[in-house]
DNA sequence: CTGTTAGCGCGTTCAC
DNA sequence: GTGAACGCGCTAACAG
């Protein structure tokens, strides 16, 4: 009877008199239902899991997290940690593995955050064949691989640099050189694409590449000083534009004066940084929105796998002027 | 049985061979005991709620957070995320109230990470009530307060600026500055304790005291530039040190080069910076096990409130070198 | 030392 | 339109 009250139950009508009753005594009491109790008799536990392979302290997974977190609360989910990684020098600790809270039924499904740093043990395949096997609800963030039956939420590194480059050259800039990933992260699929986007576009504008690394510093110093034309710099990512940043302070190079500098990722610190850096920025909370309502479909099996990809936006900042 | 068995319930001796077979079993069909049924019947979640008036983005929420994992992945709790904070330019979420979901039993009990920021609407006096009247088990990490019944742990400000210029002293600094909080944050108890410890540090030492803000800084530079002694500042903060590292760039002051510069707490960006921002660390990931580990005791009914202060630790980067 | 059973508090179904 | 009764899957108490 409270249970009809309480849940609104379809289909069912309540005296009008009762239903007052009973909201006074709940008011009055306190009273909230007993959630496992209800999960026993529900076989729901109505709580996510959420699945970092990364740092915590990672800003790109707070981000998303936020976002999981608003479309959770809307629909009456709490969220329960499940982090696979370590924090820098700290211990691992894997007790809170989610297939087996998901057997547990402590969480009735999982979003998955996948790292793109390399990192060892990692496997994406790994994780999406016991997925498969359990038979877990579960909505892929920021995934390397493209599984048909598995639901993602993908990140857009190609258009990241290539929005960079675009940047530049839509205010002015017409020399843009690009300090490409390094060898290491050129096995990655991630870094593949970064390169590939720079090329695309300055094929696409009839340009001149120029790609460069952090030992081809001194070149681009060279070439700043000889007034050679090179007016901008899309950064692979804000470490790598970071160390540029360094490199011009110290040879007495002025950004933005005389050269502007984009990076094709944001991190927390761009901000921070003298002068600021201008950044793209991947649509990171929206990617966590939209990840847990697919996750809450699936979960209501009411749809199969999904997959998308949302748009990257400038972050102009400091670093960044017309040419 | 199989209970007993999974449980190793304190005295209940089950037959080798009959647990063998449960054992044996259990492998083969990857059991694993339903936990919303187990709650049920003990009337505990095995979970903990974690609640933050921060934006979850803080990177010291995120260490403290860590530090909670641990110990809940070593006893066997998984950690639900109770946000009532709001991300930098998101909307509130206030859907997992942590009174309401300890009421529904989704938790045993709450670490509060308490703000130390001025922020609107939120009052540590009323969320101690809270916990009080519906006798939460509860840790507050980071308060201002001091209510005799609740367990804290507590944080060092006192230390951290004391902490700072004895550093400075200690490495052959005996004109020592200090960049003081700003009028807003004198209004706290925080800000406050941390001018005290600089005064206290200058008395002990016998040094003369030469407080300034924002609005002073220009002085600053004009005593560095006449080469008056000073050799070491503590900015109370990260962000006055940034501030300060700006103007002294602009002015063509080096630093450390004629001026060590320290902060009085850290930041993720302290490192980031160029130079690196030699900071006092607190013992954030340390705060959040111990924490944790005073909320199961509390939770197993086998403590009142305790109380307790961890030491910082200086983090000595490039911006300090020895005078 | 081992097997059996009651009952936790809901949501639901069935009889009224 | 309402109340009673059942059962989810465990754990703990109890009986053998």
């Amino acid at each position: 009877m409270v249970s009809f009250v309480l849940n609104d139950t379809p289909g069912r009508s309540v005296a009008a008199e009762t239903r007052e009753n009973i909201l006074d005594a709940v008011k009055e009491l306190g009273y909230r239902p007993d959630s496992i109790a209800s999960g026993m008799r529900t076989r729901r536990s109505m709580s996510i899991g959420i699945v970092s392979f990364w740092n915590i302290s990672s800003s790109v997974f707070n981000e998303i997290f936020y976002g999981v977190s608003l479309t959770a609360a809307r629909e009456g989910y709490t969220i329960l940690f499940c982090n696979l990684g370590r924090a820098v020098n700290g211990p691992a600790h894997d007790g809170q593995d989610y297939a087996d809270l998901y057997k547990r039924r402590k969480i009735d499904g999982i979003i998955l955050i996948s790292p793109h740093s390399v990192q060892t043990g990692f496997s994406e395949d790994e994780h999406i064949s016991v997925i498969r096997s359990l038979k877990i609800p579960a909505v892929i963030i920021n995934a390397y691989t493209h599984a048909p039956d598995i639901s993602y939420v993908y990140t857009d590194f190609y258009d990241s640099v290539y929005m960079a480059a675009e940047y530049l050259y839509k205010t002015g800039h017409r020399a843009i050189w690009y300090m490409k990933p390094s060898p290491a992260e050129l096995e990655d699929y991630q870094g593949r694409e970064r390169l590939r986007a720079y090329r695309e576009f300055a094929h696409k504008h009839c340009l001149k590449t120029n790609e460069f690394d952090e030992s081809g510093i001194d070149n681009v110093i060279n070439s700043v000083r000889k007034g050679a034309g090179l007016s901008g710099i899309v950064a692979n990512k804000c470490a790598g534009a970071q160390i540029l940043m360094k490199r011009f302070l110290t040879a007495g190079i002025r950004i933005p004066g005389e050269i502007s500098l984009i990076a094709g990722n944001d991190e927390t610190y761009a901000a921070q940084l003298i002068p600021s850096l201008s950044t793209v920025k991947l649509p990171l909370r929206m990617m966590g929105e939209k990840g847990a309502e697919m996750l809450m479909k699936q979960m209501r099996g009411a749809a199969g796998a999904e997959k998308i990809t949302l748009k990257n936006r400038i972050m102009a900042r400091e670093s960044t002027r017309p040419f």
